[in-house]
DNA sequence: GTTAGTAGTAACTTTTAGGTTACTACCTCA
DNA sequence: TGAGGTAGTAACCTAAAAGTTACTACTAAC
């Protein structure tokens, strides 16, 4: 009952089965905190890990360097080593199968800012409530 | 970098730090391991407690009970008591603005296939590198 | 000569999310 | 009459995620 630009479209049970499995798929590599705010920098233009880790707010070191060799075992980051700079210069460049994720960022995007824009406009809508019959 | 269907979109520092902050908010709402899984779950039209749980493998009662709330308090799930009914009956139903999720479902959704595509087919692709230059 | 920047890592602690078990109270079916 | 289904909740526990602090080793600027 759901689909894209809000389309009306029936699951059958196979096809919802198949899709929780394929929604898993995706969240088992995007899922978390920081993996998609990390990618969202990246495809900006933020690649040196310092300047990441000032752009991302809250983001300790650790995790940063954890989430970067996650997002580049799952292909979707290039370390790369400049050794020839003094000091030696480490870039992380978002691979092209990155480009890939432009669906589910520009539809999270509209989502959050269209959310933003309800929750001011109308903060009243949002109150606990159940319909009883 | 990126955007809708994969067109090329340069973002400014000023929109990133907006989208970063956007996906900040969706993903307020719609992280966590289960809150999506849950949509899915019940704009396929599975609405009743214990159907639920049986089809999101994995999910405990409390879990989705908690998780139903949230959902509840965000303005996506009505809790829908027929009370009429011996035992008493609950509805979970997706409301008119989780239809609003349709585009983020269904791009998640189609990257999840795409993706376990890619793994399967060339599995040898997802070797950690460096590229030192 | 001290402060800040380069890219991290190791060790440790805290927080939070999620899982487990047991329980309610009532109903139906075998 | 007890097994299973209805919709949960309370208390407790574990595991994973994330945060904190300190540190390397070198460079450049003030």
């Amino acid at each position: 009952m759901i689909g894209k630009n809000n389309q009306t479209v029936m699951y059958t049970e196979l096809q919802c089965l198949r899709n929780l499995a394929a929604i898993e798929d995706a969240l088992y590599v995007l899922g978390g905190k920081w993996k998609l705010r990390i990618v969202i920098a990246l495809v900006s233009g933020y690649c040196r890990f310092n300047e990441i880790q000032r752009t991302i707010k809250g983001i300790s070191a650790r995790v940063l360097s954890n989430e970067l060799k996650d997002l580049e075992l799952n292909g979707l980051v290039e370390r790369v080593v400049q050794a020839n700079q003094k000091p030696v210069i480490v870039e992380y460049i978002a691979t092209e199968y990155a480009q890939t994720l432009g669906d589910i960022i520009a539809a999270l995007t509209d989502w959050g800012y269209e959310h933003k824009r309800k929750l001011t406009q109308h903060p009243e809508a949002d109150v606990k409530r159940s319909v009883v019959i």
